[in-house]
DNA sequence: GCGTCCAGGTCTACC
DNA sequence: GGTAGACCTGGACGC
C-alpha cells in the first residue's frame, strides 16, 4: 500500500468535527470515525473503480489527508480525491448568508459560533439518495445494516474489511431478491433497483441536481419523482443539495420538536412548519441545528 | 426459542 | 386533496 500526503485549506470558521458530526452520514460506510486518533475516513472511489482510503485529520486552517492506495496516485488522482473531500465537507458552499441571519437572532447566535451549518454529504447525489432511502420506515440500526450489506457485497473491497460505495451499475445488475435476502432492504428493495437502473442508464442524471438552476419548489417535486422519496426523503436530501426551504420531518425530529417547543405535547406537522416559516429560506437548515443543538456540545456525540 | 405486536415513511387505491 | 391499508424489518415483550 502506499501513502501520499495531501492537504488543502479550509474557510475561516470553519469546523471540521461540526461538519463531520453534521447528522448519521458520518457514521455510515465507507465513511468512518477513528475517535482514538481523532481521524475521519473515507473510501473514495477512483477511474475503473479502484478504491483509496483517504484518513483526514483537522490541522485548524487545513486539512491534511493520508491517501492510501494499490498504485501511486498520479496528480490528477490527487486532485480528484481533493475534489470529492471538498465536496463532502461542502468547502464549496457559501454560508455568509445564512450567518449573517443567523447573526440576526440570540436564539441562533451560536451557529456561527460553532462553525456548524455545513452539512456533510457523499461524493455523489446517487450515493446519497441511495442512503435516504435506507433511512426511509426503519429504526437508525436497520440503516446501518442496510449500508453495510451494500458497501460489503456490491463496493469495490480496499484492505481489513473496508469497501467503497457500490456504483449504480453494481447495484442494478443484481435482482430484487438478492436485495432483500442479502441487502436487507426488504420492500425498499425495487425502489433501489429501478433507480439504480435510471441512473445506470443515463435516463436520470442525479449529479446535475447539485448544479440545478431549477426552483427549489420544482427541485423538490422532481427529487419526489424517484419512486420510495417522499416528503421526508426529498426534504433532507434538499439540504444536501444546499436548499433548506423544506424540514423533512420524521418521527426522531419530531419527538426533538415537542421536547423543545411543546413540553412533550404532540401537535400536526403544520403547526413545526408555521413555527419556522418566518426564518425563510434557510428555515430547514435553522431547524435541523435546533434540533440536534445538544450533539455540539461534545466533540464526538455518537 | 417462539409468536405477537409495534414503530418507522412511502405508495397505491379509493373516496 | 385526504385517508386507509399494505409493504418489511428488527426490537420489545410475553409465554
Amino acid at each position: 500500500m502506499i501513502s501520499h500526503r495531501l492537504q488543502f485549506s479550509v474557510p475561516p470558521g470553519f469546523s471540521f468535527w461540526r461538519t463531520v458530526y453534521s447528522h448519521g452520514w458520518c457514521a455510515l460506510p465507507p465513511f468512518s470515525i477513528q475517535k482514538e486518533s481523532g481521524t475521519f475516513s473515507r473510501i473514495l472511489s477512483l477511474e475503473d473503480e479502484v478504491p483509496a482510503e483517504c484518513i483526514m485529520r483537522d490541522a485548524g486552517n487545513k486539512i491534511i489527508v493520508l491517501a492510501r492506495s494499490q498504485f501511486p496516485l498520479t496528480g490528477d488522482q490527487k486532485a480528484r480525491i481533493k475534489h470529492q473531500l471538498k465536496a463532502c465537507l461542502r468547502l464549496d458552499e457559501e454560508m455568509s448568508e445564512f450567518y449573517a441571519e443567523a447573526q440576526r437572532s440570540p436564539r441562533f447566535r451560536w451557529i456561527p459560533k460553532a462553525g456548524a451549518g455545513r452539512m456533510l454529504r457523499a461524493p455523489t447525489v446517487f450515493e446519497d439518495v441511495v442512503k435516504m432511502i435506507c433511512t426511509t420506515n426503519c429504526s437508525w440500526s436497520l440503516t446501518e445494516v442496510m449500508v453495510q450489506n451494500l458497501t460489503t457485497q456490491l463496493g469495490k473491497g480496499f484492505e481489513d474489511g473496508k469497501y467503497s460505495f457500490p456504483t449504480p451499475d453494481a447495484i442494478a445488475g443484481k435482482s430484487d431478491a438478492f436485495l432483500r435476502k442479502n441487502i436487507r432492504s426488504g420492500y425498499r428493495s425495487p425502489y433501489l433497483l429501478e433507480l439504480a437502473e435510471n441512473v445506470a442508464s443515463g435516463r436520470l442524471d442525479l449529479e446535475s441536481w447539485r448544479s440545478s438552476p431549477d426552483a427549489t419548489t420544482d427541485l423538490f417535486k422532481t427529487v419526489k419523482s424517484v419512486k420510495g422519496m417522499g416528503d421526508y426523503a426529498a426534504g433532507n436530501i434538499l439540504k444536501l443539495l444546499g436548499r433548506y426551504d423544506y424540514l423533512g420531518l420524521d418521527s426522531w425530529v419530531r419527538s426533538r420538536f415537542y421536547h423543545l417547543h411543546t413540553n412533550g405535547r404532540k401537535v400536526r406537522d403544520t403547526t413545526i412548519e408555521k413555527h419556522y416559516a418566518p426564518l425563510g429560506k434557510f428555515r430547514g437548515l435553522f431547524f435541523w441545528l435546533e434540533m440536534t443543538r445538544h450533539w455540539y456540545q461534545r466533540k464526538f456525540p455518537f
